[in-house]
RNA sequence: GGGUUUUUAGCUCAGCUGGUUCAGAGCGUCUGCCUUACAAGCAGAGGGUCGGGGGUUCGAAUCCCUCAAAACCCA
């Protein structure tokens, strides 16, 4: 049969994948072998698959393959999550292409609607994941807003209440105008704005004083209650305690003092609106300022704002016409350009506003500390480490969390209210009926006789379902088996049950192996992932976290949605297969090092801009990729090759130490490997591969047992069987070693290169151990021959002589062969010579070179010049070596050196001096001639 | 403003407990090859006194101090 001189990808990807899904080879069940748990950072289910994904799926992979080849029982579960604002928005614009508003429908019409939307799209980007060769266990694909992990989430939101750590109150919380909900801390981005600094002039009641405040929001003026300055500055001193007249609105408000001011910025007076800026807040509470919440949940003015004509502008518009009409009062002394940084939302990008409302919230203090603790004592283990003190200075610093968001897509908040306001906090209406009756002796009926309680309308944040995934993932699939589950009865850690999970999968499979997550998120979801770990189930959830770095374009921006500057990914593993994509990432990413991927960037940030960089057959070029890409390519080739040859039973095994010296080189460099990947240093791993696998075994190995094609010179053109099975041996070896960073082709060609059975995967092929070396000395020799053969090729290059026509011979002044002896035929091969002479003699008309320390001679006639260069290039490796012996000579003849250095230090110097002197010599001597 | 990190070849980056097998890799560059596995390839070559300065040490890309530049996190 011909095989293709390229290899394709394409069919090839897809045909395995099914496959390993038809024999079910990444389902995992509890059985008596170790388990390595990994779960997925469940990607958001608006999302599509992105570079971030790609790279951060890759190292799971990797790490999960190896784990299912070492025979462990190797469990990935995928999901994922229902990114309550985004899916809302997304769900929201669907139902205005239908002509319905959100307002006109009810809360189970609309939950119907985004199920709908959840089932149509949610899958998207799990199919994805299967492209890149993801090998998660698809029977426990799981979903934040199914039944079982949103009955994890209520009942967590209930044992932290009862706890009391979990209360509700009015807070200045983040507020998004756009989608309408508070917000976290940690969803606000901070950008850059060119605004402007505005000098506005407030007057005294009677006119004989006045006092200048800069502001940049002049919009919030309508809400000022108060003037505050530094009760150190001279400037104001006298008007402490006196009142000022608001502009516009003419309200009279108190000239306060607190040393929160900055006497130096600005004015040095500082107006207060308590109800929109989380430090006018602070202030407002300290002073008892009044509030005036003059902004709406839209972000336009509300009524209480006071001006009629003002009431439903948005803020923005707002600022401009109140700016007109200050400068018409000629309250305005003047305006400068001012750079601030502005919050936005991170799902809807609109400027937040600081706003009071009445939220849910968890207290953080305690339930901070052993995630703390834990981490600080590497109980739980940072790869790399730095992110350790990141994490200790956030948590350190922690603040309550806001649980609560006005939106529809979520878990409902479970807590009931009565006419009066009493809340009850509770699984469902029953229990909330059933706690109400014990606690009030009556139940909470309306004098009608109706049901009286009413459960809250907002719903958790999402990270409030994220924070419980490694622990409510493995819940029961069937409420029979919850049932059974002693944990459920127990409860783990002799604490409360495990949140609606329990049962034999949580008791195998936590806690997990290893986390693997973008830094950017260490917060919003690894912090609160080991909260909740040891809050519920007294356990950590997971003992090692890598974090990935973030996958910058070529100018060092972080790759987003805004700036297009993205690759699509499935093009990518379009143009250059899933194994030479995750080659490219892997390759180029150190641990929680950032990668500045390669392809091409649009011109600019405009749609057209954008979309001509996506429609050009150019833009996704990737060397990064293309390497991994060729690299699939020569691995095939050596498998064509191996498949192209006749092997000849009747011949004797010929090649022993070529056999023996790549068994050694794997031996030595899969030790490295491994100890490489038991970091986590998979990019370091995969090189070393590599060159394995290029340089060793395909560039040295196989052209020195290459059977060379039947010629009159006795050629044989076969291979005896041996040196064949071997060979086959290795390859196989090398391919399982590969097999975890690029599954397809290493399971196309180990399905090929031997005959397998039915059902039989390289995905649980066992992985390759480093064995005890033999003859460590074989390496050296081969150290020796192949500088050998690079010199003589080298000469061949520069005298302009081919590397097949012209034939030379080599003379080696010694007599003692035994360093070159196992290696003779290859130099012989490789080199392209005639003859191999060891003698004393060296040839009257020569070029020669220096190997270790043997002089070597290849006879050649050159004219003066020629030989010149080649002098002056002996001259130059003499230096060297002088140079190299009085260095060593300087340390040895150090007594302190000698007196503090470590004993095999000092040998290896003695070493190097007596190398370097053996090589001084031969060199003087070559030169002498 | 507080904190963390980075600065090594033209570009992007490795370099783990200080010791010339440690000054590396890939890409790019240059030279020569369509040598019957592979031009997605083969064989060679050039290129850096490891940001500046100081210190510790027998010895520093590696540890310490300082200056400069940059990035990120928090406020």
């Amino acid at each position: 049969m011909e095989i293709s001189k390229t290899y394709n990808p394409a069919d090839t990807e897809s045909k395995w994948y099914q496959y390993w899904l038809e024999h079910k080879f990444f389902e995992s069940k509890p059985d008596e072998r170790e388990p390595f748990t990994i779960v997925i950072p469940p990607p958001n289910v608006t999302g599509v698959l992105h570079m971030g994904h790609l790279l951060n799926n890759t190292i799971q992979d990797v790490l999960i393959r190896r784990a299912r080849m070492q025979g462990k029982n190797a469990c990935w579960v995928p999901g994922t999550d229902h990114a309550a604002i985004a899916t809302e928005a997304k769900v929201v614009a669907m139902l205005k292409e239908k002509g319905i508003e959100k307002k006109d429908i009810s809360r189970e019409e609309f939950l119907k609607y985004a199920f709908e939307w959840k089932e149509k799209y949610g899958g998207i980007i799990l199919h994805q994941l299967q492209k890149l060769g993801a090998s998660c266990d698809w029977s426990r694909t799981r979903f934040t807003m199914e039944d079982n992990l949103s009955e994890a989430v209520i009942d967590a939101f209930v044992q932290l209440y009862e706890k009391g750590l979990i209360y509700r109150g009015i807070r200045m919380v983040n507020w998004d105008p756009v989608g309408k909900t508070a917000i976290s801390d940690d969803e606000v981005i901070f950008k850059e704005n060119n605004g402007k600094l505005y000098f506005v002039k407030y007057q005294s009641p009677q006119g004989d004083y006045s006092i200048t405040v800069a502001t940049v929001r002049p919009e919030t003026i309508l809400g000022d209650t108060a003037v505050c300055v530094n009760p150190h500055d001279e400037r104001y001193k006298h008007l402490v305690g006196k009142t000022v007249i608001v502009p516009i609105i003419n309200r009279e408000v108190p000239i306060i003092a607190d040393e929160y001011v900055d006497a130096t910025f600005g004015t040095g007076a500082l107006k207060i609106t308590p109800a929109h800026d989380i430090n006018d807040y602070e202030i407002g509470l300290k002073h008892n300022l009044a509030v005036i919440d003059t902004i709406a949940d839209d972000g336009k003015m509300s009524e209480a704002c006071g001006v009629a004509k003002y009431v439903g502008t948005d803020r923005f518009i707002c600022r401009k016409e109140i700016i007109k009409d200050i400068k018409a009062a000629g309250l305005l002394e003047k305006e400068e350009d001012y750079k601030n940084q502005v919050g936005t939302s991170e799902r809807t990008g609109a400027i937040i506003e600081p706003k009071l409302s009445l939220q849910w919230f968890l207290k953080m203090q305690d339930i901070s500390k052993p995630a703390l603790d834990n981490v600080m004592n590497d109980t739980i283990q940072f790869h790399p480490p730095k992110f350790k003190n990141m994490y200790k200075s956030w948590m350190e610093n922690v603040r309550d969390w806001c649980l609560s968001r006005q939106l529809w897509w979520g878990q409902r908040i479970p807590a009931y209210y009565d006419e009066e306001g009493n809340i009850i906090v509770a699984k469902n209406l029953a229990e909330a009926k059933a706690k109400y009756k014990t606690k009030y002796g009556k139940s909470p009926l309306t004098p009608e006789g109706g049901i009286s309680l009413r459960q809250d309308e907002d719903v958790l944040d999402t990270w409030a379902s994220s924070w419980l995934w490694p622990i409510s993932v493995f819940s029961p699939l069937t409420p029979e088996e919850g049932k059974n589950s002693p944990s459920k009865m127990e409860g783990a850690g002799g604490r409360l049950p495990p949140l609606g999970s329990g049962g034999k999968d949580f008791d195998y499979y936590y806690p997990t192996s290893v986390l693997v997550t973008g830094f950017d998120i260490i917060f919003f979801w690894v912090a609160r992932m080991i909260m909740a770990g040891y809050e519920f189930t007294g356990k950590l959830p997971f003992k090692d976290v890598y974090f990935t770095g973030l996958i910058r374009d070529r100018m060092g921006r972080k790759m987003s949605k805004s700036l297009g500057n993205s690759p699509e990914a499935l093009r990518l593993i379009e143009l250059y297969s899933a194994d030479g994509v995750r080659f490219g990432l892997l390759r180029s990413s150190a641990a929680g090092n950032d990668l500045l991927f390669d392809t091409d960037v649009p011109k600019s940030q405009k749609v057209e801009d954008v979309a001509a960089f996506m429609n050009d057959p150019k833009s996704h070029d990737s060397k990064l990729c293309e390497q991994g890409r060729n690299f699939a390519n020569k691995i095939w080739n050596a498998f064509r090759l191996l498949k192209g040859w006749e092997v000849d039973n009747s011949l004797a095994y010929q090649h022993a130490t070529a056999v023996e010296w790549i068994e050694t080189k794997f031996n030595t460099v899969f030790a490295e490997i491994d100890e490489n990947i038991a970091k986590y240093r998979l990019s370091e791993a995969l090189t070393d591969l590599y060159n394995l696998f290029w340089d060793d075994y395909c560039s040295w190995y196989l052209e020195m047992i290459k059977p060379s094609p039947l010629t009159p010179e006795g050629g044989t053109g076969k291979v005896d069987a041996t040196t064949y099975q071997k060979t086959v041996e290795i390859f196989d070896k090398l391919l399982r070693a590969l097999h975890p960073f690029m599954p397809f082709i290493t399971e196309e060609v180990w399905q090929n290169i031997q005959d397998r059975k039915a059902g039989e995967s390289i995905c649980i092929a066992p992985y390759p151990k480093a064995e005890t070396i033999k003859d460590a000395t074989l390496v050296g020799k081969a150290q020796l021959a192949f500088e050998t053969i690079i010199q003589i090729r080298n000469i061949r290059s520069k005298k302009g002589l081919s590397p097949v026509r012209d034939a030379l011979a080599l003379h080696i002044k010694a007599t003692d062969n035994s360093e070159f002896a196992p290696f003779l035929p290859y130099i012989l091969r490789l080199a392209n010579l005639t003859e191999i002479k060891f003698s004393e003699e060296k040839p009257a008309k020569a070029l020669s070179f220096v190997v270790k320390n043997y002089e070597c001679f290849v006879p050649f006639e050159e004219n003066e010049t020629e030989a010149q260069a080649s002098k002056a290039d002996l001259q130059k490796e003499l230096d060297y070596a002088r140079g190299f012996r009085e260095s060593t000579l300087k340390k040895l003849s150090n007594e302190k050196f000698v007196a503090n250095a470590k004993p095999e230090v000092i040998e290896n110097e003695r070493k190097k001096l007596a190398d370097a002197e053996a090589k001084i010599a031969t060199l003087e001597e070559a030169l002498k001639g």
